[in-house]
DNA sequence: AGCACGTTCACGTGGCGTGAGGGTCC
DNA sequence: AGGACCCTCACGCCACGTGAACGTGC
């Protein structure tokens, strides 16, 4: 699938499997944010389709309206940057961690071997 | 409010200012789960109490049904022990951290001073 | 005996999907 | 000139809240 991939309503509608006039509504209520063309034709990319399907998902599947999809598309986001947020601190401080140790034994060599260039003492 | 009050459905609902069937609907759709006597019937608890405050503001305030809802709960739940999650790596990854430190300066310190406690070299 | 509890069924309202009508752009 | 776009309005269905009917426990 090209990623700069642009339907218009038909088409995206088509491949979500809805109806026209309900992407009309989902963009009405935010759910979704279709660029224009000049002619102020919707043009739906492929990560619009893709969460037009998570919408689907949730709605018929799962049986949200939707206010409570918006609620929910929110709190995932907000989900996922949290975790993205988790790893990066763990990563963060396990490098400062291997730093610090590095550190340390390169100072304790320098002590037990002579023959290396002299480090100002503390 | 005392930790250990418990109502019934009546008293509960006047208290939240809702109907008592809506209460028994939520039970049955599980988003709230009363304690019963031993006759069987329903004792709301104070976390119950708040639970169902909760699920009045989605609703009503909100404007989400009940699928909705209980996802929402789902992910909040989810959210704030990812949030514990997060604060307690924090700690214990800074915990590590001085734990190092210390270590390092201390051998440091022993190779300095001479009238401290020989340990073994590596 | 009476009152609040239990469950089940019925009704009304509102949200949401679907379609039709009419105007505009290529 | 035709077809797909735009928007707005109208209909139908289902979810949900509310109430009534009827039985049961204190």
């Amino acid at each position: 699938v090209n990623d700069k991939g642009r339907y218009m309503i038909s088409v995206a509608a088509e491949l979500v499997g809805m109806h026209p006039q309900t992407l009309r509504i989902y963009e009405q209520k935010g759910l979704v944010r279709p660029t224009r063309t000049a002619g102020n034709t919707r043009l739906y990319s492929d990560a619009d389709l893709e969460r037009l399907r998570l919408i689907q998902q949730l709605t018929t599947e799962l049986g949200l309206n939707l206010a409570g999809v918006e609620m929910v598309l929110r709190l995932e986001d907000q989900l996922s940057r949290m975790q993205r947020r988790l790893e990066r601190v763990e990563r963060e401080m396990n490098e400062r961690l291997r730093q610090v140790e590095r550190e340390y034994k390169r100072e304790l060599v320098l002590w037990e071997d002579p023959t290396l260039p002299v480090r100002t003492r503390r």
